[in-house]
DNA sequence: CCCTGATTCGC
DNA sequence: GCGAATCAGG
């Protein structure tokens, strides 16, 4: 693989998106994360300033060069507001057992497209849940997804949250990504509303 | 251990 | 110019 300019521009946006350089190259395809870094030195563009700072930069990087920001703060269109974070909350799975954990990813993805067929972005608040998340639980969820990786389904690891974000139907979706809980599926926040102790619901009358 | 970016240096 | 190896850090 070379440096095309499309591969190029990629790597600019990305980077400049605040996208990790692993990310970068994953998305790129052919490349390492490395070879990423590389590049984005070699542009002289490591300093990632355009429109948000939202990083952890190493403190110590006394960088003697520090050129210009070329690249003009492009809007970001994607969605930062989903619906999704109220979405997966009916369908949390209501585990008490640590034990076995299939498919999780799917489930609760699969479930939200269903249902996504009828209205795309409208909240979809049928469906009486029968359970209450913590509004702190919630507005958790919501920051959580800010800072999440939105990976894709292939790029989902036994070390990923695999959270599912957005309708599946469309571009603007994906997984969380961000480092799962010990044994969980999903990372810290997201554990917070895929599991709820059991509650709510004494009456299982069945 | 997982991950991050920074730098070096043979190619 | 490129990027693996390495380094430094969270």
């Amino acid at each position: 693989m070379s440096w095309t300019d499309e591969r190029v521009e990629l790597l600019k946006k990305m980077w400049s998106e605040g996208q990790s350089a692993s990310q970068i190259a994953k998305e790129l395809g052919g490349v390492t994360r490395n070879a990423v870094i590389g590049k984005v030195h070699r542009l002289g563009l490591s300093n990632r300033s355009g429109g948000g700072a939202p990083q952890q930069a190493t403190p110590a990087a006394a960088a003697p060069a520090a050129p210009p920001k070329p690249e003009a703060p492009k809007a970001k269109p994607s969605a930062p507001v989903t619906p999704a974070a109220a979405t997966p909350k009916r369908e949390a799975p209501a585990e008490a057992r640590p034990a076995a954990e299939p498919a999780a990813p799917a489930a609760p993805a699969m479930s939200a497209a269903r249902r996504a067929i009828i209205p795309a972005g409208q909240p979809l608040p049928p469906q009486p849940s029968a359970n209450e998340i913590s509004p702190e639980a919630l507005a958790k969820v919501s920051e959580i997804e800010k800072k999440a990786k939105r990976l894709t389904l292939m790029e989902l690891t036994e070390r990923t949250c695999k959270w599912p974000v957005g309708d599946p139907a469309t571009e603007d979706f994906w997984f969380c990504g961000l480092p799962v809980q010990q044994g969980k599926p999903y990372c810290e926040a997201h554990v917070g509303v895929a599991f709820q102790p059991m509650s709510s619901r004494r009456d299982r009358k069945r």
